[in-house]
DNA sequence: ATTAATAATGAAATGATTACAATCTGTTTA
DNA sequence: TAAACAGATTGTAATCATTTCATTATTAAT
């Protein structure tokens, strides 16, 4: 999927969600960033361009955003709730290095788990921890 | 790995773990119950058997086994971190109905994937969210 | 322009986890 | 055996992320 800045208020509204400025903002910052940030991230990054911006705000945001499924909780890390606006189905992997999270491309395939077959999946997650090549070609010399 | 619980004294120290009663008894609570607990579940059991033991000793108990190797950390729901002592490579499946946590045999290619060729991996994480077969049954009357 | 509905804000409450100091236990050594 | 020591356990207080809630601001509808 690919959204430009200048849709997103389109996309939102297809989502039932009014799009203020706050939510354009804080969409616009996950679908340009791709970092799956944090809520702090996203806020410290924010209240520089929106010095009103409340923290709350950020909160109540992306729940709502969740709850539109126009974003996924991902969490690595306790006590770290990062959000991802690709809700295309995908995995990450967690540099314990330098704390990157990359996304991974998964073949649907190999989500299918037989023994789930009567199970009804809404959620597929799929992570890994270690260290990324950059940091083992670093730690190398 | 099927460890008895007249095996666990032995099974710590070859971990470098002292065996202290309270740790002896929160690994066996993880070995024979397999229900992913979170620390409160472990607490409120325990602290039955055991009046004088500290929520403090159930922190910092899980956070040596997890040093040491012999449990891991699965975090499914935001706040809410579980402990396994099933090292194995497996996956999970968390009902949203009964809350249940299911174990999932994840065959080893699986967490194959290739786009991670170069990448160390230290942990493979797998898991589903979705409604089990019990409760879909319940709910289709 | 008034009213109603929704969104944003900030302060306070909550809940999980950690930090830390004090106490207890078991082991080693004199 | 007793003294000394290290490590384990405990309880309180601090911390941090998140939620609740009441108030204010903004937007849309009449």
């Amino acid at each position: 999927m690919k959204l430009k800045v200048e849709d997103i208020g389109a996309y939102l509204k297809s989502h039932d969600i009014k799009p203020s400025f706050q939510r354009m903002k804080i969409f616009e910052y996950l679908i340009s960033h791709r970092n799956h940030p944090t809520v702090e991230m996203i806020y410290k990054t924010l209240v520089k361009e929106i010095p009103t911006l409340s923290k709350t705000t950020v909160y109540n945001t992306l729940n709502l955003f969740v709850d539109k499924k126009i974003a996924i909780v991902i969490v690595i890390e306790e006590n770290e709730t990062r959000y991802d606006a690709d809700m295309e189905i995908h995995g990450h992997f967690k540099c314990e290095e330098c704390s990157a999270v990359y996304d991974i491309d998964v073949e649907a395939e190999k989500m299918q788990i037989k023994s789930l077959d009567n199970f009804q999946i809404n959620e597929h997650h799929l992570y890994f921890k270690g260290i990324c090549d950059k940091c083992l070609e670093k730690k190398a010399k």
